[in-house]
RNA sequence: GGGCGCAUAGCUCAGCGGUAGAGCGCUGCCCUUACAAGGCAGAUGUCACAGGUUCGAUCCCUGUUGCGCCCACCA
């Protein structure tokens, strides 16, 4: 690379400076520093560069860093800094949610700790005391991003309910309100008797429950028939029974009435087509009040909605059940129903799927009442047409069945919240009914008898405005021009309802057709290393900060970023961390190594014309492994991308290169001169493609190497299209050699270190340069004047002697030989047989028919080779 | 009840029409002066089951079984 910036410490350090363990601890925390007081990651919105943006999905203020969050913000990191590196203006949006019930539920336990209640404190005291605390225990996330490395321009930080935020809710509530997109209606909605408050459907969690089918006989004698309920205490607010119009049995008693039980009241029986004739008995009780069926059963037929439940979940009517809890009642009528001898049939555990609040588990308690509503099919409908033109790509695209299917079938939207903590509602009442919807810049009607609405939003209802309001709208602010789409969102597929598809309804209304990312990329959830989802109550959660604190923040990223495929649940579990952790210490200690033999990044690449087969080799592999790179992360390929440069540092620079370097840098000379700026370019490119992904231990060791500045600024390597096909095969032809005669010597129970004598012929065969690095790698010393060979192994054409004076049993290796040349013949055999094949030749493509005949070649020279080594053996 | 997905080495997962791969774990030998958080060598799989398509199937099709997940107003 050429573009270093010399930083004052000059071109390099000594490599003392390095330990030999890397100890992210001592370098992490005054890194982060170092990279926020520089501003790397603040963004500008009048920069020449082309943008490249993404919000953060905005954690809760409640919250605390998990692995969730590890994950997700280790991809988006890796996107911003790559592109940062590539010459983008990066834009990483920090910022949280106000997370309406789950902020106002922390704030009341606090209440209740101190013996008193928000309704003590009133409205105003209330907010004021989530503020504080906010001020005080909110955001705790924000400093546990800062270890994690995480670039985001902080001076951007924002908060769904800052007054900029607030201004952005109005103005489209209000343009919504204006464009008949918003109205208000009395409707069956999923009330949580705990929270006090309307919930929407996606925030109603639904879990299978014993409950118990009771069948109940309303009417008498001929006139009667049998209902069954799970909810028997709702049979007080019944107003009809439905049967299916078609259904002969009950034919008689539509249009008649029949007395409802513990009652004195007589209900009709009607008609309904939703009714399932061949469902229990065919016969419905209808509670239009607490039921969303019978709600809609109820207008069909005009019934009334007779309510019986106050929003505790507690009887209202008259009666011996009044005051009586839900489920109290429930057991309460059933007992009283059975005292009458009503009910026919019972059936228990009747397993059914029950709703339950998903901030405080609490059942879900359908109820009628008056609610805010968006109405959202013109903007379902846009947020589905975009991604159908393309102009929106989710990622994997498995994903967009499960998108369109949820927006093409969408119910109207509840966004009033019965709560404090939130966007209040800029809705106005009048003393005669009016109903006023107020702009942000406008005077809400005083007066005589005008009161605001008192419900807030849904806390949806703001994140869904994220990507722009964050960037100043409704202002039209330079910031907003610029990064306006977001080139793509990283989230997970557990929000896509929640979260995604309001962001796409809302992005394209407010922002006249222009969706909010040109991308969607979905990740999976962290589970644990058996596969098993995390839970506190299942004791398997892991709290990140532990393990960045034990192996670092690179460790814990590049971890969750090699689980990274798309989509798909990624696994973690302390042994991995500890295997990435092992990684960074590579790298460490491969820097450590180039440092002190003088590799170096200063100066143009030496003429290939200079470089030996291994320079050439490394910077042809190296080149291939950049445009890989590019190609895998512009497909969001985490995984992959972070196993390629694994496997290519590891394997083939850590291992092979740097192995053979060390003869070249022993000798000395021009060559050693050669090599050492190689290998300074080859790790100056290496910890470049790593960056993204481990940003302290790359941007701590190329800085010491290159002198630079930072890598969170350096540029992305680019690939120079260097490939040098005949050094790689050289290269490869040498590994073999060198890995059968090491197998070799294992084989016979050499030690490593042992030193063999051996005469080597090399001359004309592709390992003719390598003879120094073959005895190096191999511990071959020269032979003596009275070297005798006992072993000969003939490899690619060259013939590796070797003296093992006798001492050695050969049985073992004339056994593994043998089978080697079974394996050989068989595949042999096997190869030769499909090139007969007639069918085959003229139906396979030629590069098979290609690859065959070289398997075959490859089996041949086997035979000969193992033929030749058996030959070698002393008999015995 | 619909829809989607998954079943590959002990574990967690890649691969997806042409000789089965990775990480961790496992076996053996080694502190070879960058690294024992390391090096070298090695073992391990009727690619869930049954049919079909094909010159050829782990990969495509059909069915079976077993698991996930999402959606739905089943009393």
């Amino acid at each position: 690379m050429t573009d270093t910036q010399h930083g004052p410490r000059g071109p390099h350090s000594a490599p003392a400076d390095l330990p030999t363990q890397y100890a992210p601890a001592e370098v992490e925390g005054p890194l982060y520093e170092r990279w926020v007081e520089r501003g790397y990651f603040e963004a500008d919105a009048e920069s020449a560069k082309p943008p490249y943006a993404i919000v953060i999905p905005p954690p809760n203020v409640t919250g605390s860093l998990h692995l969730g969050h590890a994950f997700e913000h280790t991809l988006i990191d890796a996107l911003t800094r790559r592109k940062r590196m590539q010459g983008y203006e990066a834009l990483w949006q920090p910022g949280m949610d106000h997370a309406g019930i789950a902020t106002q539920n922390v704030v009341e336990r606090e209440l209740a700790k101190e013996g008193t209640s928000r309704h003590d404190l009133g409205r105003e005291a209330f907010t004021e005391r989530v503020w504080r605390w906010k001020a005080e225990s909110g955001g705790q996330i924000s400093g546990q991003m800062r270890r994690l490395g995480d670039g985001v321009a902080w001076s951007r930080e924002r908060f769904t309910m800052d007054e900029g935020l607030s201004r952005a809710v109005q103005t489209i509530f209000k343009r919504l309100y204006d464009d008949g997109l918003i109205y208000r209606a009395e409707r069956i909605i999923n009330w949580c008797p705990r929270c006090l408050t309307a919930l929407s459907d996606i925030e109603v969690e639904y879990a299978e429950q014993d409950g118990e089918l009771v069948s109940v006989r309303y009417g008498e004698g001929e006139d009667s028939l049998v209902v069954a309920t799970t909810r028997a205490e709702t049979m007080l607010g019944d107003t009809a029974v439905a049967v299916h119009p078609d259904d002969e049995r009950y034919r008689h008693l539509v249009g008649r009435t029949v007395k409802l039980p513990l009652t004195d009241r007589a209900i009709p029986v009607v008609a309904d087509e939703h009714v399932d004739p061949e469902f229990g008995t065919g016969a419905v009780k209808v509670t239009p009040a607490h039921d969303p069926n019978d709600f809609e059963i109820g207008r069909r037929h005009g019934l009334p909605a007779l309510a019986v439940m106050d929003e505790h979940a507690v009887i209202t009517a008259h009666g011996p059940f009044q005051g009586l809890d839900r489920l109290e009642a429930r057991s309460a009528v059933v007992g009283a129903l059975r005292a009458e001898g009503r009910i026919v049939a019972e059936k228990r555990p009747y397993p059914h799927s029950v709703g339950h609040c998903s901030r405080c588990k609490t059942t879900i308690e359908p109820r009628l009442s008056l609610q805010w509503w968006v109405k959202v099919g013109p903007l379902a409908q846009a947020a589905g047409d975009a991604v159908r033109d393309g102009e929106v790509t989710i990622h994997p695209k498995e994903m967009e069945t499960r998108y369109f299917g949820w927006v093409d079938n969408l119910h109207d939207w509840c966004i009033s919240r019965q709560l404090w903590w939130g966007h209040r509602i800029p809705v106005w009442y009048g003393p005669d009914g009016e109903t006023v919807c107020v702009g942000p810049d406008e005077e809400p009607p005083s007066g005589e008898g005008w009161h605001q609405e008192t419900d807030v939003l849904d806390t949806w209802f703001s994140s869904g405005l994220w990507p722009f309001s964050t960037l100043g709208w409704p202002e039209r602010t330079e910031s907003l021009e610029k990064f306006y789409p977001n080139a793509v969102l990283v989230t997970g597929y557990d929000i896509l309802f929640f979260w995604v598809a309001r962001m796409m309804m809302f992005g394209l209304y407010a922002m006249d057709g222009t969706p909010p990312f040109r991308t969607i990329a979905l990740h999976g959830m962290v589970r644990d290393q058996f596969g098993k989802k995390m839970s506190k109550s299942f004791g398997n959660a892991v709290n990140p900060l532990d393990w960045m604190d034990a192996y670092g923040s690179d460790a814990l990223r590049f971890t969750l970023a090699r689980g990274a495929n798309p989509g798909v649940d990624v696994p973690i579990g302390e042994d991995w961390v500890q295997a990435s952790r092992n990684f960074c210490n590579k790298v460490w200690n491969a820097t450590r190594f180039a440092l002190m033999n003088g590799a170096t990044v200063q100066g143009p690449l030496p003429d290939p014309a200079e470089m030996s087969a291994a320079d050439r080799w490394i910077l042809s592999r190296l080149n291939t492994v950049v445009a890989q790179t590019d190609a895998l992360y512009d497909d969001y390929q985490f995984a992959k991308v972070s196993d390629t440069l694994y496997h290519f540092a590891w394997d083939e620079v850590f291992d092979w290169y740097v192995e053979l370097s060390k003869t070249t840098f022993a000798a000395g000379g021009r060559a050693a001169e050669v090599s050492g700026r190689v290998l300074g370019e080859v790790l100056d490119v290496v910890l470049r493609l790593l960056h993204p992904v481990v940003p302290f231990v790359t941007d701590t060791l190329w800085t010491t190497l290159t002198g630079g500045e930072s890598l969170v600024i350096a540029s992305w390597p680019a690939d120079s299209g260097f490939r040098d096909a005949a050094a790689e095969r050289e290269i490869g032809t040498l590994q073999e050699a060198v890995t059968e005669v090491r197998r070799f010597r294992a084989d016979q129970g050499l030690q490593p270190g042992q030193r063999v004598p051996a005469h080597l012929e090399l001359a004309g065969t592709p390992l003719a340069a390598h003879e120094e690095a073959i005895r190096a790698l191999l511990r071959l010393e020269p032979a003596g004047a009275e070297f005798s060979a006992t072993a000969s192994l003939p490899v690619a054409g060259a013939k590796v002697a070797l003296d093992l004076s006798g001492a050695i049993d050969f049985a073992a290796e004339h056994r593994r030989l043998t089978k080697d040349l079974q394996a050989a013949r068989k595949e042999l055999t096997q190869t030769t047989a499909k090139l007969g094949n007639e069918a085959f030749l003229a139906k396979a493509p030629d590069h098979v028919v290609e690859k065959i005949r070289a398997r075959r070649a490859t089996a041949e020279a086997d035979i000969a080779r193992i033929e030749a080594q058996l030959e070698n053996l002393p008999r015995g």
